[in-house]
DNA sequence: ATTGGTGCAAACAATTTGCAGTTAG
DNA sequence: CTAACTGCAAATTGTTTGCACCAAT
C-alpha cells in the first residue's frame, strides 16, 4: 500500500520538485503532529531533533512549497505567527477551528458545516468559492468544566 | 442627534480613556473608509494627510485600544498584515468577508449566516462561542464577469 | 501635581533573500 | 550533468517599547 509520504513525493515530482531529506523530515514532523498547529519555528525545532543540520530558512521554504501544493494550509489565529496544518486527505474543504480564549487550545471540526452557507454565498453574492476559513473564538469544553468545578468547590467552602 | 464620533468618545470615557486629537483623526479616517480594510500603515498615511505630526506608533496604539473596546475588529487575510475593520453599530457578530484571489478585492457580507452552524458547534462540540471569523476565498462577481467577457470576445475573433 | 498620551528612535520578532556551495534525478 | 536545493548570515517588514516631553484634569 502506498504511504502518505509516497503520495506527497509524487505530488512534488509532478511539479518537478525534489523530495530532499530535509523536505522529507519536515513532512514527517507534520505527519507526526497532525493534531497540533505548529508554527514554522515549532516545526524547525522538531525537525532539528532528527536532522540537526537543517536551517530555519529551509523549513520556511518547504512550508511555503507545501502550501502552494495544497498539502498544508497556512493559518493565522491572530497572534503574529503563521501556523501550518496538514490537509486531511480527500477533504474538499479546509476544516474549521475552535480557539479557546482561556487556555489557547485549538480544536478542529472535521465535518463541513458550511454547505448551506456556501450555497447562499454563491447564489446571492455571485461569489465563486474556492476555499474558506472558519474559526470560532470562545471557551472550550475543558475550560467550561474547570470553571464549573471551581464554582462548585468555592460554594461548598463558604 | 448623536454622531458616531460622540458615541465612540463616550465609550472611551467610560473606560477612562481620552479622545485626543490624534485618536479622533484616526477614528475619522476609519469612518471615512469604512468599506476598505486598512492596514495600520494605510491608516497612518491617511491620518498624516490631515495631521502630519502624528506618529506611526500612536496609530498602532490607537488601533489596539479600539480593538480592545470592540470598536474595530482586527483581521488578517493571510498576507502578513493586520487590517482593521470598524464594527457595524449594533451588530452582534463580526461580519463575513469575501476575498477575491484574482484581484484582491475584499467584499463584506453583513448578514449573519452562521446562526445554524453556531447552534451545532455549541451543542455538539460543547464550545461556548464568543466570536467568529469567516472568510471565503474565491472569484468575485466582477472578475467572473470579466473572465466571461474575455472568453466571449476571443471566441468571436477565432 | 499627577495620570495618561505622544513622537521619535531603537528594539524585536517573524519571515525573506543573496549567495556560494551541494545534491537529487 | 545541471537545475533545483541547501545553510548561513544579512536584510526586510510589521509591530512594540523605552523614554523624555506634553496635555488635561
Amino acid at each position: 500500500m502506498e504511504s502518505r509520504i509516497d503520495r506527497i513525493k509524487k505530488q512534488l515530482h509532478s511539479s518537478s520538485y525534489k523530495l530532499t531529506p530535509q523536505r522529507e523530515a519536515t513532512v514527517r514532523v507534520l505527519l507526526e503532529n497532525e493534531e497540533d498547529h505548529l508554527s514554522a519555528e515549532d516545526v524547525y525545532l522538531l525537525v532539528k531533533e532528527k536532522a540537526p543540520e537543517i536551517g530555519l530558512a529551509t523549513v520556511y521554504r518547504t512550508l511555503e512549497l507545501l502550501t502552494e501544493l495544497k498539502i498544508v494550509d497556512k493559518i493565522n489565529f491572530g497572534d503574529g505567527v503563521s501556523r501550518y496544518d496538514l490537509r486531511k486527505e480527500g477533504a474538499a474543504h479546509f476544516h474549521h477551528h475552535l480557539v479557546c480564549i482561556e487556555c489557547g487550545a485549538v480544536d478542529e471540526i472535521l465535518e463541513d458545516l458550511l454547505g448551506d452557507v456556501e450555497a447562499v454565498v454563491e447564489d446571492k453574492y455571485h461569489f465563486e468559492i474556492k476555499d474558506h476559513r472558519l474559526t470560532f473564538h470562545g471557551i472550550c469544553h475543558r475550560c467550561q468544566k474547570k470553571a464549573n468545578e471551581e464554582a462548585e468547590s468555592s460554594k461548598s467552602h463558604v
